[in-house]
DNA sequence: AGCAGCATTGCAACCGGTTGCAAGAAATCT
DNA sequence: AGATTTCTTGCAACCGGTTGCAATGCTGCT
């Protein structure tokens, strides 16, 4: 079938052996034998096969990749960029998909059964439990666009989502907004929970300010535009943070079709800042995620758990940044001193 | 480190074929030992691993993923679909990602270093060439997206962008546009030439339809917006059919942000009928690819050429489907005879 | 009881590699 | 040149499983 160490050792009249140290980085081989064997292999056509090797060194390069957001539009990014970043460090992205269930028993059993040296998990709607499973069984683990907290069990690396929330009310406050309410995500994410507690931090100290909150079924946009059309039939409020763009992109829609505008009569600010949140027509207001630096920092923590399985479990936070665009009214002209 | 067959095997007082044949299905074990491995097995925690039996069994139930499409965002449907129904037949998903890179090569020396059992290339953009990469090395290799060919060399499965571009142009002939368009992606993309070929053989034979064409340099919002807005510069046609949907949403957000409406000053018809399309404020009349019967059948047909690797090469074609909403004006009402 | 026939089991070889070890070859030193 | 050190190399065992084969145990039959 395929060619294998023996048959390239029979054709460069060399021992096993030696074909697979010319294979292996900083293996002892003349530059003699090394040369026939190159020889004998790029003939065959030959190709270490990884699992095998695998097999005696304990490292497989596979890297599992557990996801349960295959319907925000931000995760075509992140898989794009994990999976590019993966690649370019010799690394095989292996995908669970989580979206039927949520039991981590079942993935981590898959996991090991194909001996990933290291998981990354990357949802923000997973519990941080979830990736404790993976560290119990000593598996290399990382928790991405995970729920920050001060002493993390295992790997987090994401945003503050309480200084998100934070920056959305005074985002809102300094347009001068005097009635703004939250509108979050299912009422029981982290994210959501997180999100809510920053804006009304913020708010709560305001005297002149005033702030409801309501919840979406879903990250998604059918569900922002639901809520946003159940409280536009009530007195809404002047501005809306809502816990994610597709929300948002919903909520705005509802906007829309009821004969108002954003940011005229109902301003909106989201939080991702995802690819199409910047086309024109959608033009949305929001603060970004970085999401390139999540990966890579995760990518990076795996990588060094590699070689140091004990390192003691970090949380890193990025900053989130406030993207500009069409959805909220403009900060009012800075008063001239004078 | 982890629990192997021996560990096992010791535990139970059986010898290591034994556990062995516990494992595997339809192996001849008495329901004697088969209770006491399984005990054992059980107090061990103890899983296979997949990787070693692949090498004498030669499966892997690795199935390569490649992909070049991380910027639609169809393809987060697209990997959601192939991940899950992988994950529903026992096969694992290892995710190529070709944005860097269009060689075969490389990614043929991977896929091959981990013994995939089979591959998937999910692409509407690469030549048809590229599976054939696959085949000479012996990998089962479905092109899903792909080329529509009468006789295909490798697997191919998707739809027959020719008569994409016929149903387009019948469906804006039938509203009654005279001057229509064609905005395409890529100029040598094959999506790209076959609907625009189909376009235009039911379009040259209306004498009183004239129509014009164009192309984007991507398959982008950037770049249908950027041809949209030139278009309009000059004298733009009544209707146009865009060849994908993200480009139909740059070309609409040109045609808005000009001051323009759809469907009553320009008519836009995509392609895809991705997630996005349906939404009230985006709201595209488009052409519905049967997503979920590509994939099946892509697997399905992946997972056949593991029984039967001769298996002759087979183009699947699935009929797309108008979908009607409000980026075109209506049918005109039908007369009636009487 | 004796025997044929089938089911179960362990041995040992194998899958495609890696690696510790000792022996042989080459290089360096005195 | 001879002694010593350092490089190379092949042998053989091993990684965690699977599987053909022959030996054994069990069943049912006459």
């Amino acid at each position: 079938m395929s060619v294998t160490l023996k048959d390239v050792a029979k054709r460069a009249g060399v021992s096993r052996s030696a074909v697979s140290r010319t294979f292996t980085e900083g293996a002892s081989v003349s530059t003699k034998t090394r040369e026939k064997v190159e020889k004998a292999a790029d003939d065959l056509g030959y190709r270490p096969n990884a699992l095998a090797s695998s097999l005696t060194t304990g490292r497989t390069k596979l890297i599992g990749l557990i996801s349960n957001n295959f319907h925000n539009p931000l995760f075509l990014q992140v898989f794009d960029l994990f999976t590019r970043s993966l690649q370019d460090r010799g690394l095989r992205p292996l995908l669970v998909n989580l979206s039927n269930e949520t039991d981590p028993v079942n993935s981590l059993r898959l996991l090991r059964q194909y001996s990933v040296d290291g998981v990354i998990v990357a949802s923000s709607t997973l519990p941080p439990e979830f990736p404790l499973a993976f560290q119990r069984a000593r598996i290399p683990v990382v928790h991405s666009f995970g729920k920050f907290v001060h002493s993390p069990r295992a790997h987090v690396v994401g945003i503050d989502n309480i200084e998100c929330g934070r920056m959305a009310a005074r985002t809102l406050i300094a347009r001068g907004y005097k009635s703004v309410g939250f509108l979050g995500g299912p009422k029981n994410a982290t994210s959501t929970i997180d999100r809510r507690t920053g804006f009304f931090d913020v708010i709560g100290a305001q005297t002149e300010v005033t702030a409801t909150s309501s919840f979406a079924t879903a990250y998604s946009f059918d569900a922002g535009r639901a809520e946003m059309l159940a409280l536009l039939k009530e007195k809404p409020a002047e501005a809306y943070f809502c816990g994610d763009d597709v929300l948002s992109v919903g909520a705005l829609s509802a906007i829309q079709e009821s004969g108002l505008r954003a940011p005229d009569d109902i301003g909106v600010i989201g939080l991702n800042d995802m690819d199409m949140a910047r086309w024109q027509n959608i033009n949305l207001t929001t603060i970004r995620q970085p999401v390139h630096q999540i990966i890579d920092s995760s990518i990076d923590l795996v990588t060094s758990m590699l070689d140091d399985p004990q390192r003691h479990p970090e949380a890193r936070l990025f900053a989130c940044e406030i993207i500009e665009r069409g959805t909220l009214r403009p900060l009012p002209k800075a008063k001239i001193s004078g």
